[in-house]
DNA sequence: ACCTTGCGTAACCAAATGATTACACTTAAA
DNA sequence: TTTAAGTGTAATCATTTGGTTACGCAAGGT
């Protein structure tokens, strides 16, 4: 059972959820109107939000409000940051991909 | 079927191929030799990987060229960069705790 | 003309995922 | 002290996922 980041975000319902926190922290039952899925079917989302370390779920009376903490994404931030400056290269695609495909044949391609 | 780039990066394999096409473009067979799993595997993966854009494949002679089209993380990249200024904020997750559990209550709860 | 290389894909399988209903438990409310 | 509200979780299920092996086919090499 992978339970990083990456696979937290993966399901849109659980990016809705992280959309609706990062506004105001609401309990579960709040969170489960918002969708049409059932109340447990939130249920099992924030718990992998939880051990994602996404949320925090604190009891406040018999309602347990969720906050995110969006620290957490930081390191999902970073690994598609990390690929900006590619796509902000001047070089278009077409000529990124002649320029590498000369690289990779210079030596075993001696007739093109 | 989800075809998304969320759904695309949520594999470790996945984002490994995509670092190692980030550096220079590599036939099926490079990169699968690259990783434990089978070749078959490998050309799932890419094939998912090319279903949502991510990378291009083009056939020379009898070897298919991968190549990234890191535009395709951009979608991604401003998902989660609007919660930059979430983390980035200077108060610390328990004060904002704090607030949005007061404004959650400030009708209901009048004894607190 | 063969054989080899590179690769896609079908068939299959185990495990993970995402959902549901039913039930249990705890805490507030009447 | 009943009752209702808020929630977690077990049991169950269909679908998706990620992997494998086996096979087929096209393009190059001999």
């Amino acid at each position: 059972m992978r339970r990083d980041v990456f696979q937290a975000i993966a399901d849109p319902v659980r990016r809705d959820i992280i959309k609706l926190l990062s506004a105001q922290a609401l309990s579960v039952n709040e969170v489960a109107k918002k969708f049409e899925v059932s109340r447990p079917a939130i249920s099992k989302h924030l718990k992998i939000l939880k051990e994602c370390g996404i949320i925090d779920i604190h009891q406040k009376g018999r309602e347990r409000y969720c906050l995110i903490r969006p620290k957490s994404l930081i390191p999902a931030f970073l690994w598609i940051e990390q690929y900006q400056t590619l796509w902000e290269d001047k070089l278009d695609s077409f000529e990124v991909y002649l320029n590498q495909l000369q690289l990779q044949h210079k030596k075993r391609d001696k007739n093109e």
